[in-house]
DNA sequence: CGTTTCGTTGATATTAATCAACGAGCGTGG
DNA sequence: CCACGCTCGTTGATTAATATCAACGAAACG
């Protein structure tokens, strides 16, 4: 669904004489819904799809605009938030490779998005999204299955919200970002975070000092070393027995 | 999906000789996922359908258990929860008439569910459910439909959680439910509520004296008045305000 | 090199939780 | 039928958790 990295100007138009499909050789085809499509769709999708490089702190649209299309994320992190109208924002998710945008297929985007880092991306049109789902049935299950997932994970999110307290929050993210990452990255303790802590904090409920004392606490008791941009995990075991407190 | 309502014993059997179709019978029929069903899936229905009663704090199912059922309401309100180990819990939702339970299709439930008053409901052999799916698109395509839907509102309940004080949480929970409720009943000022304090404690994350005081405190100001079973709403011009305050 | 953004930390304020007491309604059993 | 014990909701007093306000240093940026 995108060509695998970015080509020198000559070299792209090169690429697609010679490749039968640029999705059929996407690397996060199999991570994303397109692992749904067989080849002769893949080629289809050529056709449509709009691969797209987005800088950091760009919308990519906004909630209560009419959807116009769908996205596949290929690489970098997208916040996915909801702004109340005297400026509180609660992030509902961070979308990453792999992530489809769009599950709900609602008329206007029920939330806003915008690129944490630089994002790359496949856009389809949603008519066209829409008239793929109307041929193949397999795709609507593909579909289904996504937004159940997502379903599944925001009640998760709902009981963090609900019912635990800072340090379990932060915990629980610190763990639950690592496990999501670790779908790519060989499994590592270090936990790269691309988002500020005001994304966390509007993440998990929180404010931004919330967030940096707890963080600072886990690492004076050596749960925790933050290191740029991210964390090395310690402690797993504790940490994990502080994400599940009582 | 289920009979209109209870009959004498003897009835019983003399309805199912002269009706086509219990399930086509059924009030709740257009409000639910049968809604997707044509005349001659209704009828197959009515052989795999099991209708029940469940009295009141009854268990519908547990959290972990695996899944051989699902559900559709068509009386009654259901709860749907998570307990942490140390007994907090979160509510995630509150099932009423027309509801389904199961959208996202597990293999083993995601959320416990408890009657809270009289329950009546049909249920469905999961592995019937997944072969009717499989035969019909349309029922799919129903399906994806309500679990996207769930998934809109639990946003609104992640948006809720993280970023709204305990006045905005009861006064939204207050008119949500209403509106929930207008689908059946005629659109009412008086919103019934079968669910204890510590029901909606469980859903708004907050503690049972935190939503009787800010009840209280609505009523005082007379924003509503609190009425056997529920409440009616005065102002509903205020209350709006107050749900979206800032 | 100034300026802005970001993260950290400290002091204080505020919200909601906790602890505690009480009264009303309800079901049960004497 | 009444008395007892529950559960439930309410309210008050206090505490605890987190938010808010404020200051600062370091890194990033133009």
């Amino acid at each position: 669904m995108v060509v695998q990295q970015s080509h020198a100007p000559g070299q792209h138009e090169a690429n697609e004489r010679f490749m039968v499909s640029a999705c059929s050789q996407c690397q996060t085809r199999h991570l994303s819904i397109c692992a749904a499509f067989g080849t002769e769709e893949l080629i289809t999708l050529d056709h449509v799809v709009q691969h797209r490089t987005l800088p950091p702190k760009t919308t990519l649209f906004d909630f209560g605009q009419p959807v116009d299309a769908v996205y596949s994320i290929s690489e970098g992190t997208v916040r996915l938030f909801r702004l109340l109208s005297d400026g509180r924002r609660q992030i509902v998710g961070f979308a990453i490779k792999g992530a489809f945008l769009g599950v709900t297929l609602p008329a206007t985007f029920d939330l806003s998005a915008e690129s944490i880092d630089t994002v790359r991306m496949c856009r389809i049109p949603v008519q066209t999204f829409r008239a793929m789902i109307d041929e193949k049935p397999h795709l609507l299950r593909k579909l289904h299955e996504l937004t159940a997932r997502e379903l599944q994970a925001i009640q998760g999110q709902v009981i963090l919200l609900g019912r635990r307290n800072a340090e379990e929050r932060i915990a629980t993210f610190l763990l639950a970002h690592r496990e999501r990452l670790a779908r790519f990255s060989p499994c590592s303790v270090t936990v790269p975070l691309v988002m500020s802590r005001t994304d966390i904090a509007d993440y998990l409920g929180l404010t931004i000092e919330t967030v940096s004392r707890t963080i600072s606490k886990f690492a004076r008791e050596k749960l925790i070393v933050v290191v740029p941009d991210g964390v090395r995990l310690l402690d797993i075991e504790k940490l994990n027995h502080r994400a599940n407190e009582a």
